[in-house]
DNA sequence: TCCCGCCACTAAACCGGTTTAGGTGTGAGG
DNA sequence: CCTCACACCTAAACCGGTTTAGTGGCGGGA
């Protein structure tokens, strides 16, 4: 069956098919019985105006990107952008607009990526994930004006749109649970310095602990990923006076360490309190149940989405505000070994 | 700056835009040299055909769907998505398509996503996930006449195209590796099995054990997720005899079903032998480390594009050839207890 | 009574490609 | 010398919407 057009819909309400964009774009001109005639008439018909021809005369794609840039083994256990692709989705779908994905093995290739996107007009917008200190991305979509909202941590240059949950108060939280347990040598596996996300755990945790007065324990810089958590973990335990907490960056991490413990006999939490983040749905299914800390990442894709779609339309942004990250403490926290 | 258009290219090539077309499409009809010169102005340019443009005059969208269907929370961990998604990308921008992304909670939204990506004209075709036994969305789709790859084990029609590894050979592997430890009660614990891939998964396990001649161990159904998992394994190991080994059909209910053994004090392997199925990246990583079915997921979605791309031209098919699922062997499996 | 302005609407141009129906120039065949 | 076919290219229609310029009718003020 051929698909009904705007045509059909204006020969059979009696119009034109200029006023039948006008009612459906509810755009003043229309005398509001008319208006009712048209919409019932395309009802009838089930007509719906076509997306293809929409973003072909208005110049816009109807569409927004997500690159995602890691390689596919890293890219394996996130589970952070299922969620984050709800949110979006759902604050895209009430607005006609779709999510265009790609997903590249290499970072030089995202450039590409994006410059692709962008030229051949595929999309209007798109979100910056995995944000690196001194990222080349923003000047890129700046040059190629491609709306861009950065989804992560805030960054220094405020005027940047980004739209995330600030991970310092997750973190610190963190902190300060261990050291209500009195622990004192309490360790950092870091993601990637030079990821910003990675950097700002990194840094909440030393704040946290140059507020309390508290000597910086160790810090190890991995890269989210379970082996590299493993490794971090291996190095922390070997050393002379081994931490009695370590900070993890990540549960994937977390989860690492906390095999790389057990299988060294280190009990968890008697000895060894370690806590996670990002709250994976493993988190509470390990032993010991890791105490980790959980963001509403769903309703920081949707925050991220209705950002960016006021940034292609030029409006004004409303505020997001998000519940900030909290604490779920479980059994791989616990008092400080007296010895 | 305002991109260039076909006409601009037309205009600096000294010809008409119908040739700058035929030029792109390397349709016959133009002398070589009149080509050529096109090609290299276009190159000078920097110009690229609008697939917006495109789009509209080919009525096609130029993008195919994917569209999850899970509940969020069940999608969060999945390890299956963003592997796939990297093959079935990496195939598509070969093309010229891109992938458009949904994500809807309800299975009775999913319905509604199908038609809505189709009869707005947004996809050429559709990737079908998490098939169900009898599930209505292959009759759905053949009646919006949308192209669609269902993407899992074989069906019973052959006739739907179907592309997908078979996990038959995986379970077996896994069955048949406990068996040669000497194992004689082995379980399983069980995706829905309303759905395809849990169903099979169960079939292949209890063909297994028939055509090994042992009787089949205890079965429960479980849906994939950690909890369930962590449930179904505290059931087992609760029977007045319990199971030597547990075949899980998915790494994350493995972990958790790890991790119940643990608690109680069971050893694994020395008491029970343990499989997952996926080889997520932290199964190398808990402890003990977990045998798991691993496979091409990347090709798999390789695969899976090219075939709904020929799908979509009515080309003829070309066969896929995956590599089968292959068992690795890690520690959490071992000799049967003697006793 | 005439003119002006406004409302409701239509006709046509436009977005940037593809495709089809010609149109021109050349060489071969009768 | 005329015709015909063919190779090469152009002009214009088309995809399905949006948008702009313009038209007809009607009420109100002078």
């Amino acid at each position: 069956m051929p698909r009904h057009t705007i045509n059909d819909v204006a020969r059979a309400a009696g119009v034109s098919k200029g006023a039948v964009s006008l009612a459906f774009n509810n755009r003043p001109g229309l005398s509001p019985a008319t208006r009712e005639r048209i919409l019932a008439t395309a009802r009838e018909l089930g007509w719906t105006p076509s997306p293809r021809a929409r973003a072909l005369s208005v110049s816009r794609a109807l569409a927004v990107g997500l690159v995602m840039a890691r390689p596919p083994e890293t890219l394996r256990a996130d589970p952070f952008f299922p969620s984050f692709i709800a949110g979006v989705e759902s604050e895209l779908s009430k607005h006609g607009y779709a999510l265009l994905l790609q997903v590249v093995d290499e970072h030089d290739d995202e450039d590409q990526s994006y410059r692709r996107l962008s030229n051949e007009g595929r999309v209007d917008g798109v979100f910056v994930t995995d944000l690196f200190v001194d990222d080349v991305r923003p000047a890129l979509l700046a040059e190629l004006g491609l709306p861009a909202v950065i989804v992560g941590p805030a960054l220094p240059e405020p005027y940047w749109p980004a739209v995330g949950v600030d991970d310092k108060p997750g973190i610190a939280a963190a902190v300060a649970h261990l050291l209500e347990l009195g622990h004192t040598r309490i360790a950092h596996v870091a993601g990637p310095l030079e990821m910003v996300h990675g950097c700002s755990r990194r840094d909440a945790w030393s704040a946290t602990l140059a507020e309390a007065g508290v000597p910086e324990g160790p810090c190890i810089e991995a890269d989210f990923s379970a082996e590299a958590g493993a490794a971090a973990t291996r190095n922390l335990l070997d050393l002379p006076e081994p931490p009695t907490a370590i900070v993890y960056a990540s549960d994937l991490m977390a989860i690492a360490g906390l095999s790389v413990a057990a299988s060294r006999g280190i009990d968890v939490p008697g000895q060894l309190s370690i806590t996670g983040y990002e709250d994976t749905e493993l988190a509470a299914h390990v032993q010991p149940p890791l105490t980790s800390v959980a963001s509403d990442v769903i309703g920081w894709g949707r925050a991220a989405a209705r950002r960016l779609l006021e940034l292609i339309d030029q409006r004004e942004a409303t505020p997001v505000d998000l519940p900030p990250p909290a604490l779920v403490v479980r059994r791989s926290t616990g008092p400080a070994p007296t010895n």
